[in-house]
DNA sequence: GCACGGGTTCGATCATTGTCGAACTGAGTT
DNA sequence: AACTCAGTTCGACAATGATCGAACCCGTGC
């Protein structure tokens, strides 16, 4: 039986970069750039686990992954590996709880899914 | 009688910076700056016409200016003119009739009245 | 009329932040 | 092992935005 496959197995669930949710500054801050809230948006349309390369266009690697950093510091996406892959994932429960209807207010503006 | 009443009474709800509410970015960008989000605490625990000094401490005159421009350029507040003197008011019902909820979860994180 | 008080505008400066390319990491593949 | 693919980190640079002081404007009151 193949240890790769339960070790990534294992992974799967950790969010290893659960960061609290910020500030609401921090969260208003980390949704104010057009191009987090378009990440914001495609994660919102997609509902679970995104890998990194689906969230944006027309930017480089190196500013994607920057814009991601201040996404999940602000506790608004984490990182998790699913079978070795890294993918986003939206914290809209934990915002919600902290911040009630400011991310549904915001996604419904930007267009993702309701 | 005084004229003089009459005559800025008449000018009294007259909302002069009318601005439309604008995108969901410029809202959200004029609520990231924490002077901003202060003078909006400020406005939403008075509920009514404030006269600008009392929305700002610890900046210049210039600076509160520059950021009440910003404020009225998303649309989130107006400018009225109140017996000669200048008042900023939340356009509340404004901002809430486009992005519901939004403004009202913003309030209620940073402390202002319900 | 003149001075005053409260806001705005202007121009310059300074800090923040978005952007990129290149080098690095880590997992999967051949 | 060497290669590839996807993301991150690291400097450095450019653009944006906050800040200030000074000048200006507009009501009010002397």
């Amino acid at each position: 039986m193949n240890t790769l496959a339960s070790r990534s197995a294992e992974r799967d669930h950790l969010a290893e970069d659960a960061h609290p949710v910020g500030t609401i500054q921090d969260v208003l801050s980390a949704l104010s750039d057009p191009i987090r809230l378009e990440m914001v948006r495609r994660l919102a349309h997609e509902g679970g686990p995104v890998p990194c390369g689906r969230l944006y266009s027309g930017i480089g690697k190196s500013t994607a992954s920057h814009h991601f950093k201040i996404l999940r510091a602000a506790g608004v996406t984490s990182r998790r590996t699913i079978d070795g892959q890294v993918h986003q994932q939206l914290e809209a429960g934990t915002v919600d709880a902290r911040y009630p209807g400011l991310l549904d207010s915001v996604i419904r503006a930007v267009g993702g899914a309701a």
